[in-house]
RNA sequence: GGAGAGGUGGCUGAGUGGUUGAAAGCAGCGGUUUGCUAAACCGCCGUACUGAUUAUAUCGGUACCGAGGGUUCAAAUCCCUCCCUCUCCGCCA
């Protein structure tokens, strides 16, 4: 949410970045209802001023025994026009907020223009994607003659889009979980939590899922709590309507799995693990001071980026232009992987400052050094979602064979295994 | 699910219709004293919106004692609805 004393004082500079992100706004409907708020404020304000004081003399009067019937009467009436107006001051303030929520955040200055993802520009590439000397396979076929997963049978119980990990491939999700998060919380800062992976519409609100995304998501109807799409919303909501005494930055990172609908998207990618309605994801959320904000995002990418240094996959960096950052971001890295069974880059991370625009939604602020009272900056990635990276494992590290190579890093994790083979798939296999 | 108790400022905790934005204590901030530390003493110490002024500094107004509604000239205080927490019982993991 921005600032509507922002929009009140700079309208032509937050018209012309929001123009940016290629859409217009109808500002002029928002400062109307600001200034008719204003009014109605100031008028029934004085009202009920004039109640306090006379009110008073009221209670003094009856102390002594005095009469106030007349100022009693006169006081209905001002109570009777006071109640209509704040009627009116809510029926604005409504509008207003309601409004405000639909204006998405300034994009953050120095961002590549463009209006859709061709303007978005390619920071760094790391690493040389793999030569094959056979015609690569996709993860699908790999997978499934690898036992790694079933999605017809995940069909059967659930429906598309919901996969069904089954032996080395279930253990290769909780290993990928558990080297993320060791990484994360060992090396690089972040403080573990496990949050609730259901939450109610105040916090969707708050990071911005909501009003606009609300087909996106899953929505448990007899408690009006919404499956989350990302950690992001309970993690970030932590500190919701909060003034955070504890010293910034704060880094936390959670393992949850994330739910979405992928509402419109029907038809596209439909096969295997590259857009799903269910995955596991571990993300990094961070609560700074405004002044440090975009450093911080600067090594919230590097965090990311080193989960992939480490696997030893090759994956590029973009710097989202205008307009095709997220509607809470203002400025925005996406992190994507090299899959050669695609022929495609696959993003796995998202990376965002949100500067003040979901604390402002979420009510989360801190005390500076001078003890005022102001608005964190909320930052978040993906650190990083699991099924397109085990596309890219699955991908890259295949052989001629159909065996899988795994990066040295995560042989620990898998109890020293270094390679996926049909053998060791096949001992696990469900249906025998 | 049944029965009971309760939700007040960062924390503890007074307050049952009229200078209560809210006693007191703790914590915190500033200062005095002190060789340093400690202690003692003094002062300050909520948030939001809004108005005035060149001012994010100052002064004023309004609102907020779980949330929302109601009664009243006046509500933390009375009434209604909802939410949450705690205790006991039951059920379940």
């Amino acid at each position: 949410m921005l600032d509507i004393k922002l929009i009140r004082e700079k309208e032509a500079d937050v018209r012309a970045a929001l123009l940016k992100r290629g859409s217009i706004f109808k500002l002029e409907d928002v400062l109307a209802a600001d200034r008719r708020r204003r009014a109605l404020l100031t008028e029934v304000e004085a009202l009920k001023s004039r109640r306090n004081a006379v009110s008073k003399e009221i209670g003094a009067l009856k102390k002594q025994g005095q009469p106030c019937d007349e100022q009693q009467a006169a006081m209905r009436t001002v109570g009777d026009r006071i109640t209509e107006m704040d009627n009116e001051v809510r029926t604005v303030d409504l509008e207003l907020e309601s409004a405000l929520l639909q204006i998405p955040n300034l994009p953050y200055a120095g961002l590549p223009v463009g209006p859709d993802k061709e303007s978005n520009r390619v920071a760094r590439t790391v690493g040389t994607p793999r030569v094959f000397d056979f015609k690569p396979k996709g993860h699908v076929e790999l997978g499934e003659a690898l036992g790694l997963f079933d999605f017809a049978r995940a069909t059967r119980m659930t429906g598309a889009g919901f996969p069904l990990f089954i032996g080395v491939g279930a253990r290769l999700e909780r290993a990928l979980i558990q080297f993320m998060l060791d990484i994360h919380t060992q090396e690089h800062g972040y403080t573990e939590v496990s949050p609730p992976f259901v939450c109610n519409p105040a916090a969707m609100t708050g990071t911005g899922q909501l009003p606009k995304m609300a087909e996106d998501m899953y929505r448990v109807n007899a408690d009006d709590l919404y499956l989350i799409p990302t950690a992001e919303v309970p993690v970030t909501n932590i500190y919701r309507e909060e003034i955070i005494e504890q010293t910034l930055p704060i880094r936390l990172t959670a393992y949850t799995p994330c739910f979405r609908r992928e509402a419109g998207a029907a038809g596209r990618e439909t096969r295997g693990l590259i857009r799903v309605h269910q995955f596991d994801k571990v993300e990094m959320v961070k609560f700074v001071e405004p002044e440090t904000s975009y450093a911080e995002l600067e090594t919230l990418v590097a965090d990311a980026e080193d989960i992939l240094k480490r696997l030893e996959l090759p994956y590029r960096v973009l710097e989202l232009c205008t307009g095709d950052i997220s509607f809470a971001a203002a400025k925005c890295y996406d992190i994507e992987l090299w899959a050669p069974g695609q022929n495609d880059w696959l993003e796995v991370s998202s990376c965002s400052n949100f500067e003040s625009f979901q604390a402002r939604r979420a009510g989360i602020r801190y005390r500076r050094k001078d003890g005022k009272v102001d608005f964190v900056h909320t930052l978040n990635g993906s650190g990083v979602a699991l099924p397109r990276l085990v596309v890219a494992l699955l991908e890259n590290g295949q052989q001629a064979d159909g065996s899988i190579v795994l990066p040295k890093a995560l042989s620990p994790f898998l109890g020293g295994m270094t390679r996926i083979e049909r053998k060791a798939a096949e001992t696990k296999k469900v249906d025998g």
